[in-house]
RNA sequence: GGGCGAUUAGCUCAGCUGGUAGAGCACUUGCUCGACAAGCAAGGGGUCACUGGUUCAAGUCCAGUAUCGCCCACCA
C-alpha cells in the first residue's frame, strides 16, 4: 500500500489548478482503454456524435457527465468498458456555415466547383472541426480516444454506401418524383422531420373561380394565393350537394384565363372555407395525390429558390412572398377577391436556417420504412429496447405505426454521395464507377443521419467482421435527447435489427433538455446559453458533473448557475475532509491492519453501517438510472454522517496520539481503530463519488494510503453484509438526538458557545448505558462540561430541559437559565405533542383503522401514542417544577 | 385534432411498492473551539393547483377542471 502524502492537500482546494493534470494521468495509464475484465458481458455506451461543426453546449455536458458516470461506474465494477467517441458530419450544419464563411470571402460554393468545394469543408473540419472534443476533455470525460469516428471517414462511408446498395436491391430504397419539404435557401429537399411546425398568423383568402360558358362563379378559399398559379383544377366534396351540378364542368382560373376541370374528391371536406379547394397538384402534398386521382396535369410554378418561374407568367422572377402580395393585389383589382379572413394555421420551416419550406415537386430517393419498422415496434413492445423514462416508449411506438417514407437525397456537395450511375436509361448502383465510359453519377447526397443511424455498428468496423464488432455489440446503453428519438434513436434500433439482427443496445436513457431560467431552450441565436468552458473555469468540471447529474429524469432542466455552488462546495468539503484524516493518521501504516485485530466502537460500528447503506443506495440507483438520488446519497453520507458526526466523534480518539504519558494498549488499539474506520469510510467515499466526481476524488485518494495506481480503475466498493447494523443505528440515533436536545437548549437559553455546561440525563439503564459508553465523543459535541447519569436521581432543581425517546435531558443552571424564556419553550413544545397526540388518538379511536389496517401499522400508532404520552407527561412535570420553584 | 408532461417551502426540485411532508439555495439567530466562513451550530417557513372519487388512511391511486410547457398531425 501507498502511504498518504498530507502535503498533497496543504494548498486550499482549487479545482483549475489540479483537475487539467487529471487527464493526462489517466491517459497514460491507459483507463480510457478496454480491458478484459472478469468475464461479464463487455459495458458499452458510444457517443451520440456531436456535429463537426458543434462546440459544447450544457446540453452536451449534462449526456456527457451522465454517460461518462456510468461508463466510470462499470469500469470500477470492473467490467470492460468502451466509451466510442465520433462526430457527424452534419451535411447541411457544416455546409452553411463554410458557405457563409465562403460568402464573406464574397465567393459561393459554385465559384470553387464540387471538388473544390468538398476540399475546403474538409480544409475547413482539419482546422475548425471537433473543437467540441478538445473542450470536452476538460469535463473529465473518458472515451478511447483511439476508437475515434467520423461518419465521413473511410470506413464508415463504405459502411454508408453498402447500405444504400443493400437496400437497394432489397427493394427498400427507390426514387421517385413526389412533393418533399424543399428548402428554398438551403435548395434542398429535407425529410419530414427536419422540418419545424410554428402556428402562424395568416389568412384565408377567398377567391372567386368563374365557371365557363357561365355567369356564375365557384369560390375557393386558399392560405396561399400564389399557388393558384399553378392550379390545374378545382375540388368539391363528392357528397356536397351544393356543387354537384359543377362537377364536370370548367373553371376559369382568374389572372391566367386557363380553363381547369372540376372535379369531385372525397379529400375536400365540405365543412371547411367554401366546400370548394384550388387543386395545386404540383405544389401542395394532398393536391399533389388529388391530381394524381383525376389525371390533372402537375404544373411547377417556382424555381429551387422559390422565385416565381416562366410558369408564372406575369409574376415571373418574383419571390413567393412579393408573388402573394402581387397576385392578391391583382386579383383585387379584377374583382376575383370575394373576402379575407384572419386564419391560423401551422407552417413548416426549415429546422437549419428556418426558411419557410416548400411543397416541391421533385425527383428523390427514398427509404421505404415499414418493412424497417417492423422489428422496431416489436423491439419495444417486447422489452427488448427499454426506454427510460418509460413514457418515450409510447412516443416512439406511435412514430413508428404511422411511419412514412423516408426522403435520403439532399441536393448537397457535403456529405456520402449517392453510389448510384447513370447512363442514358441506364442505371447501376454501385460503390464505384461502373466500367465503360459515359457514367454519370447522381449529383445528390445522402441525409445526414442515413449515417448517423448506423452508429452503434459501423463504428465498430461493420461491415467487416472486426475484433471489435464482435466484442462490443450490441452496445449496452444510449443516453441521449428525447429531441431526436425520431431522428436517430428509433432509426438506430430499425437498422441494428435489420443488418445486425438485434437491436443495437438493450436501454435508452433520455436526459433532460437544458432550458434557461425563463424556460427557453437554450440556443446561440437566444445567446442564452452560458459558456460551458468558462462554467468549468469557475467552478470546476467536477462542480459541473455533479450539479448537471442532478437534472430532474425526463424533466426540462431550468439552468440556473447558482447551482454549480453546491459541487463546488461539496468538492471543498470532502478536501478538507480528507485533510484532516491525513493528519490523523499519522502517517501510520494502515496496509497490515485487519479489521478483526481492531476494536470498533459504537461509532465505529455506526458509520460502517451507514457506508454500507449509503453503498446499497448509491449502487442501486445507479442501477437504475436516478442519478440525482444517487447523487443525493453519497452527499448526504459523506456531508451530514461522516464530517458532521463521524469525524466528530473520532476527533477525541485521534488526539490520544499526543498524549504526554505513553498509551495503555487498549488505548493504543483505540486510536488505531479510529484511523483505520476514518480512513476505510473515506476510501469507501472516494469510490462512490468519483464517477460523479473524478478529478478531485482521484486527488484525494492519490493523497491518502491506497493500493492500485489510479482510482478510476479501483474496485466498486460493495455493502459488506456484516456492516449492516440497525441496531447500532439506532442507538447511535437516540445519542445524536441527546446531543441535539442539548444545543437546542443551549441556544435557546442563549449559552454562549465558548462556555460548556453540565448535563444531567434521567432515563432507562439501557440509554445511560449507551451514553456512558460515548461519553468522552459526546461531550465535545454538545460542549458539555460533565454528564451526570441518573437512573432515579431527582430532577435538578431549575433546569431547562427536554425529553428524549422518553429520556430526561437537563441543563441545570440556576441562575442562568431564563426562566420565562424555558417556561415559553416547554409550552410550546406542549403544545405541538398535544396536536400531534390528538390525531393519534383518534387514529386509534377508529374502528375500521383498527379492524383493517395492517397489524404492524396498528402496533407503531401505539407505540407512537405511548411515546408521546409519556413525553408530554414530562414536560409537564418540568413545567410545574419550574412553577414550583419560582413561586 | 390527438398525445404527453408539469403544478409540493421565497427559488430550483426530491418524495421509487398509499401509513408522522424532504434537500439545496435563500431567510433568521449565534459562532475566528487547530479540516473546512466554499464552514459550524440552532431555527423559521408548506390547507402538496382545484373539485370529486377509491381507501381505515391520499402529495402518492382514479376521474374531471384550470394554468403552463412540449411533441405529433397532408387544419385548403
Amino acid at each position: 500500500m501507498r502511504p498518504g502524502n498530507p502535503e498533497a492537500l496543504s494548498a486550499p482546494y482549487d479545482p483549475s489548478r489540479i483537475e487539467p493534470a487529471r487527464y493526462p494521468f489517466w491517459e497514460e495509464r491507459g483507463v480510457f482503454q478496454p480491458r478484459a475484465g472478469d468475464g461479464k458481458n463487455p459495458f458499452v455506451i458510444a457517443i451520440p456524435p456531436p456535429n463537426v461543426t458543434g462546440s459544447l453546449t450544457m446540453g452536451h455536458l449534462l449526456g456527457e457527465s451522465i454517460r461518462d458516470c456510468i461508463i466510470r461506474w462499470q469500469r470500477m465494477e470492473g467490467r470492460e468498458t468502451l466509451y466510442i467517441p465520433g462526430m457527424d458530419h452534419a451535411g447541411i450544419a457544416t455546409q452553411n456555415v463554410v458557405e457563409k464563411k465562403l460568402k464573406d470571402e464574397n465567393r459561393t460554393r459554385h465559384d470553387l466547383g464540387r471538388e473544390g468545394f468538398v476540399a475546403e469543408v474538409w480544409k475547413w473540419k482539419e482546422q475548425y472541426g471537433g473543437l467540441i472534443f478538445k473542450q470536452e476533455r476538460r469535463l473529465g470525460t473518458s472515451p478511447d480516444w483511439s476508437r475515434e469516428r467520423f461518419t465521413l471517414d473511410e470506413g464508415y462511408s463504405h459502411a454508408v454506401l453498402h447500405v444504400f446498395k443493400t437496400l437497394y436491391d432489397e427493394g427498400l430504397v427507390y426514387r421517385g418524383r413526389y412533393i418533399v419539404n424543399w428548402c428554398p435557401r438551403c435548395q434542398t429537399a429535407l425529410s419530414d422531420e427536419e422540418v419545424d411546425h410554428r402556428t402562424t398568423q395568416g389568412s384565408l383568402w377567398y377567391i372567386r373561380y368563374p365557371i365557363k360558358d357561365s355567369d356564375k362563379h365557384v369560390v375557393v378559399a386558399t392560405t396561399r394565393p400564389e399557388t393558384m398559379l399553378g392550379d390545374t383544377g378545382v375540388a368539391v366534396s363528392p357528397r356536397d350537394t351544393r356543387y354537384k351540378k359543377l362537377v364536370g364542368r370548367m373553371a376559369v382560373l382568374p389572372l391566367v384565363r386557363r380553363e381547369i376541370p372540376i372535379v369531385a374528391d372525397p379529400m375536400v371536406d365540405p365543412k371547411f372555407g367554401t366546400g370548394a379547394v384550388k387543386v395545386t397538384p404540383a405544389h401542395d402534398p394532398n393536391d399533389f395525390e388529388t391530381g394524381k386521382r383525376h389525371g390533372l396535369p402537375e404544373l411547377v410554378i417556382m424555381d429551387e429558390a422559390g422565385v416565381m418561374n416562366e410558369n408564372a407568367g406575369d409574376f415571373r422572377g418574383l419571390d413567393r412572398f412579393d408573388a402573394r402580395k402581387r397576385i392578391v393585389a391583382a386579383l383585387q383589382d379584377a374583382g376575383y377577391l370575394e373576402k379575407v379572413e384572419p386564419y391560423e394555421n401551422s407552417v413548416g420551416h426549415c429546422s437549419r436556417c428556418h426558411t419557410v419550406i416548400e411543397p416541391y415537386l421533385s425527383w428523390q430517393w427514398f427509404v421505404k420504412m415499414a418493412p424497417l419498422a417492423a422489428p422496431a415496434i416489436e423491439a419495444a413492445r417486447k422489452g427488448r429496447v427499454k426506454m427510460f423514462p418509460a413514457r418515450w416508449k409510447k412516443v416512439y411506438l406511435n412514430w413508428l405505426e404511422n411511419i412514412r417514407d423516408w426522403c435520403i437525397s439532399r441536393q448537397l456537395w457535403w456529405g456520402h454521395r449517392i453510389p448510384v450511375w447513370y447512363r442514358g436509361d441506364e442505371v447501376v448502383v454501385s460503390l464505384g464507377p461502373p466500367e465503360g465510359e459515359g457514367w454519370r453519377q447522381d449529383e445528390d447526397v445522402l441525409d445526414t443521419w442515413f449515417s448517423s443511424w448506423l452508429w452503434p455498428f459501423a463504428t465498430l468496423g461493420w461491415p467487416e467482421k472486426t475484433p471489435d464488432l464482435e466484442r462490443f455489440y450490441p452496445n449496452s446503453l444510449m443516453v441521449t435527447g428525447s429531441d431526436i428519438i425520431f431522428f436517430w434513436v428509433a432509426r438506430m434500433i430499425m437498422a441494428g435489427y435489420h443488418f445486425m439482427g438485434e437491436a443495437p443496445f438493450a436501454h435508452v436513457y433520455f436526459t433532460s433538455i437544458v432550458r434557461d431560467a425563463q424556460g427557453r431552450k437554450m440556443s446561440k441565436s437566444l445567446r442564452n446559453s452560458p459558456d460551458p468552458l468558462e462554467m468549468i473555469g469557475k467552478y470546476g468540471a467536477d462542480a459541473v458533473r455533479f450539479t448537471m447529474i442532478q437534472t430532474p429524469t425526463g424533466q426540462d432542466l431550468l439552468f440556473d448557475e447558482k447551482r454549480l455552488e453546491t459541487g463546488k462546495f461539496f468538492a471543498n468539503k470532502m478536501w478538507n475532509a480528507t485533510k484532516l484524516v491525513l493528519m490523523r493518521l499519522g502517517g501510520e501504516d494502515l496496509s497490515s491492519v485487519r479489521e478483526s485485530q481492531l476494536t470498533l466502537t459504537l461509532a465505529d460500528r455506526w458509520i460502517l453501517s451507514r457506508l454500507a447503506n449509503a453503498t446499497k443506495d448509491v449502487t442501486r440507483n445507479l442501477k437504475t438510472y436516478r442519478f440525482a438520488e444517487a447523487a443525493q446519497a453519497i452527499y448526504h453520507f459523506a456531508w451530514n454522517e461522516y464530517c458532521d458526526w463521524y469525524l466528530e466523534m473520532a476527533k477525541p480518539r485521534w488526539a490520544l496520539a499526543e498524549k504526554d504519558e505513553a498509551m495503555t494498549p487498549q488505548e493504543r488499539v483505540d486510536l488505531r481503530t479510529a484511523r483505520w474506520v476514518s480512513w476505510k469510510v473515506l476510501d469507501g467515499i472516494l469510490r462512490l463519488l468519483h464517477p460523479f466526481m473524478p478529478h478531485v476524488t482521484e486527488e484525494l485518494w492519490q493523497a491518502i494510503p491506497h493500493d492500485g495506481e489510479t482510482l478510476a480503475m479501483a474496485a466498486w466498493p460493495r455493502a459488506k453484509k456484516a456492516w449492516f447494523d440497525a441496531a447500532v443505528e439506532r442507538e447511535v440515533g437516540f445519542l445524536q438526538e441527546v446531543v441535539v436536545a442539548v444545543r437546542n437548549l443551549r441556544a435557546e437559553q442563549k449559552i454562549a458557545p465558548g462556555r460548556t455546561v453540565p448535563v444531567v440525563v434521567r432515563g432507562t439503564e439501557a440509554q445511560l448505558e449507551l451514553l456512558g459508553r460515548l461519553e468522552g465523543q459526546i461531550l465535545p459535541l454538545a460542549r458539555i462540561e460533565s454528564l451526570t447519569l441518573a437512573r432515579d436521581g431527582a430532577r435538578p432543581a431549575v433546569a431547562a430541559s427536554a425529553v428524549v425517546q422518553g429520556a430526561e435531558v437537563f441543563l441545570p443552571l440556576a441562575g442562568l437559565v431564563d426562566l420565562d424564556e424555558e417556561r415559553a419553550r416547554l409550552a410550546r413544545e406542549a403544545e405541538k405533542l398535544l396536536t400531534d397526540l390528538e390525531g393519534v388518538k383518534k387514529k386509534l379511536r377508529n374502528q375500521d383503522f383498527l379492524g383493517k389496517a395492517r397489524p404492524e401499522i396498528v402496533e407503531k400508532e401505539r407505540a407512537r401514542l405511548a411515546q408521546l404520552e409519556e413525553t408530554l407527561e414530562k414536560l409537564r412535570k418540568a413545567q410545574e417544577s419550574l412553577s414550583v420553584k419560582t413561586d
